[in-house]
RNA sequence: GGGGCGUUAGCUCAGUCGGUAGAGCAUCGGACUUUUAAUCCGCUGGUCGACGGUUCGAAUCCGUCACGCCCCA
């Protein structure tokens, strides 16, 4: 064997790589024997299907049946007893143990395997058989050794807990961690079943842009990126919203997208600077309808993955099949400020001393409106555990949402918090041209007053509603948030593959 | 941006009052033909996150920085 650092004088620089070095001289082994990386190998079946048909057979007839079958996967244990040995190999749908005798393989083969480690791939063909102890296996006649794994998996009975780990090398967590594993394709059965949802409604999924002119659609700060040919700057969307119902113009009338928003804020346990949103829009509807159809899907969600309209989350229990509360913004706040006065509840100077006393740092350009939100997201927002409707949103903040016909101070709005914090957000929309327009030049007002996430000017889209929008209902559902919740996730970063970490400093 | 906590072997973690670094698993060597975190014997393996300071002496005390986690804004 050869020391590969020896000749640049690192007999010390063994260190991390030792164990790496070991593997990369078994690995430069096989590549002299021409069996490095062979691409020959083909399974017919899988360590979870085997399980399920075979799984319950009983030894003998697993003898009286001989089942001759080829697997492969991931070793993941190995036991070495003298002449016998056993390994575990995990495929996509599950695990299954192999049993190799010295007998069977020839003395070669099985001296090879015993130089053999842990997380290589493995090719394994033989019948199926149950141990002593009960275990369907295989009893292996041939066997190969198709990816030599050169770094040594974490800990096998402790796993990987460290959580910088886990997020930056997402595929040894994803190897090692069962859990994680099933948060992934419990957010692929979430994402699914709310397509197969909204494909049954005669929904039509689409894609509108990702790089936008004119961040449109919700009030965030942006990424700013650059267009070379065009020597132009574009932005990353923070929401696809005002493209949506330009296409509900266009007479598609039910849409949605599930895709990434960008904003350009603060990462935290509920916030990811690039996150996905489901948004769909629906002609011919106002918001109570898609409070009640966001009330259906998460029940049917919670059906479909726990079979129950019950859950557990971070140690509190869910009852989803009661009907949802619903209150209004003013009503949430007056709940949780007793002390405040109803009649004065729209007055700035009112608001602004409230602000004061609850420590809420306020703009100059805040209106009542916006003064209220900041009240309630500070004292009643994160008390908003079970599944609530908080409906009446100010016109102020809610640029594109319809009027309420009877207050013009409010709008047909609503957003459903859950477990304290936001998870949908919803109105009838703004489709009178007029009104939207002077909404956004009171928007650029903010911005020119120093609001960063104020909204810009879309005239194309004031020109789209000028066509004539039919009165539509549009809902957002941040997908991350909805994921953690039936996931028992406590940080969106469980529940994102790749969630954004400043880099690794190497 | 502010506060708190953390960073020690490949992984999971100890490390007392400041006295030259420990365990389990993994690796490596040996025994073992039905194991289940196999077991048993033996050997390896460390820039104690980085830099600076205090000290005769620092994983340990102090400062700065990096990264992570939690809380707050």
């Amino acid at each position: 064997m050869t020391d590969t650092h020896a000749e640049h004088g690192g007999a010390e620089r063994i260190d991390e790589n030792k164990l790496i070095a070991e593997r990369r001289a078994k690995l430069a082994e096989l590549r002299a024997r021409g069996a490095a990386y062979p691409n020959d190998f083909r399974r017919d079946a899988l360590a979870g299907q085997l399980q399920d048909a075979f799984g319950e057979r009983s030894g003998e007839w697993l003898e009286a049946n001989p089942t001759h079958v080829t697997v492969g996967g991931r070793m993941l244990l190995k036991r070495v007893m003298g002449k016998a040995s056993f390994a575990n190999i995990a495929d996509r749908t599950g695990q299954i143990q192999l049993f190799l005798q010295k007998g069977a393989l020839g003395e070669e083969l099985y001296e090879a395997f015993k130089g053999w480690d842990v997380g290589d791939i493995v090719g394994a063909s033989g019948v199926l058989f149950r141990t002593k102890t009960g275990e369907l296996s295989v009893r292996v006649e041939r066997l190969r050794l198709l990816v030599k794994s050169l770094r040594p998996l974490p800990d096998k009975w402790h796993g990987l807990a460290d959580v910088e780990t886990r997020y930056r090398q997402r595929y040894v967590d994803l190897i090692v961690n069962e859990t994680s594993r099933n948060v992934f394709r419990t957010r692929a059965r979430i994402v699914r079943y709310l397509r197969d949802f909204l494909d049954a409604l005669d929904f039509i999924e689409v894609e509108t842009p990702m790089m936008q002119p004119i961040p449109g659609g919700a009030s965030a700060r942006p990424f700013v990126t650059h267009h070379n040919a065009l020597d132009m700057d574009m932005y990353l969307r923070i929401a696809p919203e005002l493209y949506l119902k330009r296409l509900v113009v266009g007479g598609l009338e039910r849409v949605y997208e599930i895709n990434r928003n960008f904003r350009n804020e603060g990462l935290s346990t509920q916030h990811n600077p690039e996150f996905t949103m489901l948004e769909l829009y629906l002609a011919y509807a106002d918001y109570r309808d898609l409070m009640d159809w966001i009330e259906k899907a998460i029940r049917g969600l919670a059906q479909s993955l726990h079979g129950s309209e019950q859950l557990t989350y971070q140690g509190r229990r869910y009852e989803l099949a009661k009907p949802f509360r619903r209150v209004t913004v003013e009503e949430a706040i007056l709940e949780h400020n007793p002390q405040l006065e109803r009649s004065s509840l729209r007055e700035p100077g009112y608001l602004r001393r409230v602000c004061e006393q609850l420590g809420i740092p306020v703009q100059p350009h805040d209106g009542p409106g916006k003064l209220q939100i900041e009240i309630f997201e500070k004292t009643a927002e994160h008390t908003l555990f079970d599944p609530t409707f908080v409906c009446a949103y100010p016109a102020e903040v809610s640029p594109l949402s319809r009027a309420n016909e009877h207050d013009p101070f409010l709008t047909d709005r609503f957003e459903l918090f859950i477990a304290g914090r936001e998870l949908a957000n919803g109105f009838s929309e703004l489709n009178d041209p007029e009104d939207q327009a002077a909404r956004f030049r009171a928007q650029v007002a903010r911005k020119d007053r120093g609001d960063e996430e104020a909204m810009f000017y879309d005239a194309d889209y004031v020109r789209a509603l000028e066509y004539g929008m039919p009165p539509t209902a549009g809902l957002g559902v941040g997908i991350d948030r909805l994921v953690m919740f039936f996931t028992d996730s406590p940080s969106i970063r469980d529940v994102i593959l790749f969630p954004h970490l400043r880099p690794e400093s190497v």
